[in-house]
DNA sequence: AAATAATTCAAACAAACGTTTGAATTAAAC
DNA sequence: GTTTAATTCAAACGTTTGTTTGAATTATTT
């Protein structure tokens, strides 16, 4: 899933990328000194300007690698979704099917306590939030678009409105939610983490969800 | 709504909680310096250490602030809900109209584009995202504690399980989102901003969800 | 093996930061 | 009106910040 770089032969580079991936994310970006980041990677002070120029353009580098990661992660999913919107002649079943391995997915990359997840969700959030480099692709979520045109299929109203894009929103938004608040989340939750039960919990209760919602609605 | 304090009468210590309020919110703690905050509220330097002791204790109490008001505002549809959950014999008609009507006032209170709107979201956004104080009151939505008790009197399920408590997660992270991942969002919606129709559409999109998961699901 | 390029390193730079100080000023209490 | 307390102010403090420098080292090319 994620590209585990040859501990061995990692260049310095690299290394720098991959510390400033889980600093920034664990900290936020101006709470993070380059100084912070070199010691960590175990490399010289000057070797962040040396390497990328700046401290602004190494966040770049990391948001850019994320980005190429992120997309590559979703890739299988995005081609089964197109596979079905490209079927003149399906069924909304199939889309709803396509629709909720998608989102279940998404659960399982964002909401689970993994040292995995946590480093790549919580860079993205800050970076959603207000770290952002204006334009730049990890604002978009390609999967935004996927699933309106999905529920355009399901709901056998075929056009791109705003109506299902914000369907669409307030479908991933049940998804978000439990990693951008996260904290407020636990404790309005009243739990200490999120294990395998709360997360199973969670995808049954969205799944019902999009079903009611899609079918019955 | 939120107090407008006179402006002629107000003092070094408000004036300071409300321009911290302004630029804690728009660019984050860290990147707001005492001495923009000073400027900008036209006092001295040593003037937030003197009254309040510290940058982090000005952020405390800014943050005190905001939940205080926070919760006046909130202050009559809570009790609302509470008199529908206090009645033992009421229906579930009652309690689903009262909580579609927290539903649309978070709606109104997030989602727009304004100024008043923006102030207070931003900062509560941010704080919950991590620069929170741990177990501060602000980390607390003191109402999706009374939206899981309302489902559990709609579906007539009448116990607080973890299940309803995420249902209303689930419910509020419809709204939640078009705040939390705003640029994001509005990106992906390929919209400018939220002006009334958008919000109008927003609050009409997830009603319809809302009624649906809760009345037929 | 020599020459060239790429990388690492310790040291230093100016700028911005939160905070402290002690005197000057204003407000309150007596 | 005098005294006392509260507040404001300009100036300076020591740190930390991102960045630069030029020499030392390593890797690559010829």
């Amino acid at each position: 899933m994620i590209i585990k770089l040859d501990p061995e032969n990692i260049s310095s580079r690299d290394q720098i990328i991959l510390i400033a991936l889980d600093l920034f994310g664990q900290r936020g970006y101006s709470n993070v000194s380059i100084r912070q980041v070199c010691t960590q990677a175990k490399v010289n002070v000057a070797a962040v300007n040396y390497h990328f120029g700046s401290k602004d353009k190494l966040y770049i580098a990391v948001a850019d690698y994320v980005s190429s990661q992120l997309m590559q992660h979703l890739n299988a999913d995005i081609e089964a979704a197109n596979a079905v919107l490209e079927d003149t002649n399906n069924q909304g079943a199939q889309a709803l099917e396509v629709l909720l391995h998608i989102v279940e997915n998404t659960v399982d990359l964002l909401v689970p306590d993994s040292e995995e997840s946590e480093r790549w969700a919580r860079f993205i959030t800050r970076f959603q939030l207000g770290e952002a480099v204006p334009d730049h692709a990890l604002l978009k979520n390609p999967m935004l678009h996927i699933i309106a045109q999905l529920i355009g299929v399901i709901k056998n109203n075929n056009t791109d409105t705003l109506e299902n894009a914000i369907l669409a929103q307030t479908i991933m938004g049940q998804v978000l939610i439990f990693r951008v608040s996260r904290v407020s989340a636990m404790i309005n939750l009243n739990i200490d983490g999120f294990g395998q039960a709360e997360t199973e919990k969670i995808k049954h209760v969205i799944r019902q969800n999009i079903i009611t919602i899609l079918t019955l609605g």
